[in-house]
DNA sequence: TTGTATGCGTTATCAC
DNA sequence: GTGATAACGCATACAA
């Protein structure tokens, strides 16, 4: 690889000569600039991002912690991330920590050893010490979907009680009494906010959720259709069915048709996240949509706020909320 | 950020000894190397990544070039990858190159001024002179879903002619005669070759396929829609669809189900890729699997290979076929 | 306008 | 075993 001492020599030049010319630095003479450019394009010069970083002490690239980019959820999240990145001409180095504490705490750790100036972080495994820990080690350190008190103005998150609570509401004001829940087996927040949404929305209502009418399988396809046949084969009585995530409500969908039940005419199904499936699948999803390409942006952008070191309000948060959209797996309750 | 220094200063030791215990090091007394340690832990010591990679010459990240994360497709190679690296220590540096020369020639060289130790790259718009320049300056690029004679050691390709053939001798198979093809109106090779190999085979069978039964449209489902209006409002006589993936072919089902058209009772439709929505659509989807997954493994690997300096072959290339996914889009011609 | 010298944080090559 | 010290590639304060 050819430096920049290498194209000093070259053209006859200092070395501080040839750093000017690259950084468009202030005084450099119009024809050694022209040749020493000249110079560069013939060795093929590229400038070495980490000696630049090193002395600089600031790194070009913003962090990303996920969860696994299979996911249309966290590559809607990803995309979004990447397109700020990418506007703001800085690299994105990505880490995925699974869904394991330790390997979360590693994603974030080889970020912050590679001194990325900003980072966005998804992590629900870890716990919020941890990670308030982690976040006073970097600048532009961001959590997104997760709310801790202490560093909330760093926090970028869904309110997933109203979420839940949102979903109930749906079903509830279309006649629906008999409500089952599919919900996740992951011991995350989320799971356990949007069923308490659910739990007040009903209550309200003087409906209660009893052992019987919610399930808990894995937050996918497969999940959604294992629960699906579990509720059924307890014999649960219920006309519509509030699923944790769009993937679960159409495994369950799936399995509701095997067994002759039409949806939404029989029964009613709603998902949550409104990733691409929902659209896809049949019927199409009426669902919970989840701004997750919103809050990405905004979480990218807020990290690279804090990473340049601009000043913003500690006593906010970002939070957001879902929005209701109505496709055809929900339907009125028949008389 | 707390260096080698503070720690070598604070534990009263050298810096050459803190260097080692870090790296452990061959030589350093067990009491002294414990008491490092722990100075190091107190302090919260995070190696510099950067500076490491300039006196070493060895970066850790493995560099990715992919056109969008948003795309299920790019999200299962993007995934794969992921994984590969993760298991070899290494980080992921992304770049995305959009659909564009330009812009994946600036995905690479940011890529390449990181020093990425390999890398990964899918580039469908720049030429092949460019590629093969741009891979001369990395010893570990390597190039996924394309075939350059002068780099075909570097390739990891899937032979489209003969997914093309594969397509049209399913349906020819099972009695179909009336064929009608759905593109992508990107003029990238993919397209062209999959095309001829179609033609390739409706030939062997005395079919010609004329302009009328073939329509290029964008490579989503709303191209997909579009090109079936299209290719309906035309006229066109047809009993077998072959679109260019999924996406298309899902849009094609939506419009023929609009039209009264029974999938795959009237017309059958085959998709491309088997991404997760071909499992996911009703009637899911017939297609051809498109193991992008199991590519992007083996070009990982074979790109940290070379960059390791491992001497392979260089006289073959890496090439893959695309396997038969039957579901229910596809049935035989009625009589 | 250009050149010299110093340091960024780390590893590695010497001595001791 | 341990400690100086010279790189690595680059930016920049200071001289010239």
């Amino acid at each position: 690889m050819t430096t920049i001492k290498d194209i000093a020599e070259a053209a006859n030049v200092s070395l501080a000569t040839v750093s000017r010319v690259i950084n468009d630095g202030p005084k450099v003479g119009p024809k050694t600039r022209a040749h020493v450019k000249a110079v560069m394009e013939e060795m093929g010069y590229r400038p070495n991002i980490n000696a630049r970083a090193l002395v600089t002490k600031k790194n070009t690239s913003l962090g990303l912690v996920l969860a696994e980019l299979m996911d249309p959820f966290f590559a809607t999240y990803a995309d979004a991330i990447e397109t700020v990145a990418r506007h703001a001409n800085t690299q994105l180095l990505m880490s995925a920590g699974s869904v394991q504490a330790e390997t979360e705490l590693k994603a974030i750790e080889t970020l912050l050893n590679h001194r990325v100036k900003a980072m966005v972080v998804h992590a629900k495994f870890l716990d919020d010490e941890t990670l308030i820990s982690l976040a006073s080690q970097a600048p532009g350190f961001v959590l997104i979907n997760r709310y801790i008190d202490a560093i909330k103005h760093r926090c970028v998150w869904l309110d997933n009680v109203a979420g839940g609570r949102m979903m109930a509401e749906q079903v509830l004001k279309l006649g629906h009494r008999h409500i089952a829940v599919i919900s996740s087996d992951f011991t995350i927040e989320d799971r356990t906010e949007r069923e308490q949404g659910i739990r007040e929305s009903l209550a309200q209502w003087g409906i209660e959720l009893t052992d019987s009418q919610i399930v808990h399988a894995s937050p996918n396809q497969q999940g959604g259709e294992s629960a699906m046949r579990q509720l059924i084969a307890s014999g649960a009585r219920f006309t519509a069915v509030l699923a944790y995530n769009d993937a679960m409500a159409s495994g369950a969908i799936n399995v509701l048709s095997d067994h002759k039940f039409a949806v939404p005419d029989d029964v009613s199904v709603m998902g949550f996240d409104d990733v691409i499936l929902a659209q896809y699948c049949r019927p199409q999803l009426t669902t919970l949509h989840y701004p997750i390409a919103e809050m990405a942006s905004q979480a990218a952008a807020l990290a690279l706020d804090y990473a340049q070191g601009k000043a913003l309000p500690t006593n906010t948060t970002y939070k957001y909320l879902p929005t209701f959209v109505s496709r055809n797996s929900v339907a009125k309750i028949k008389l």
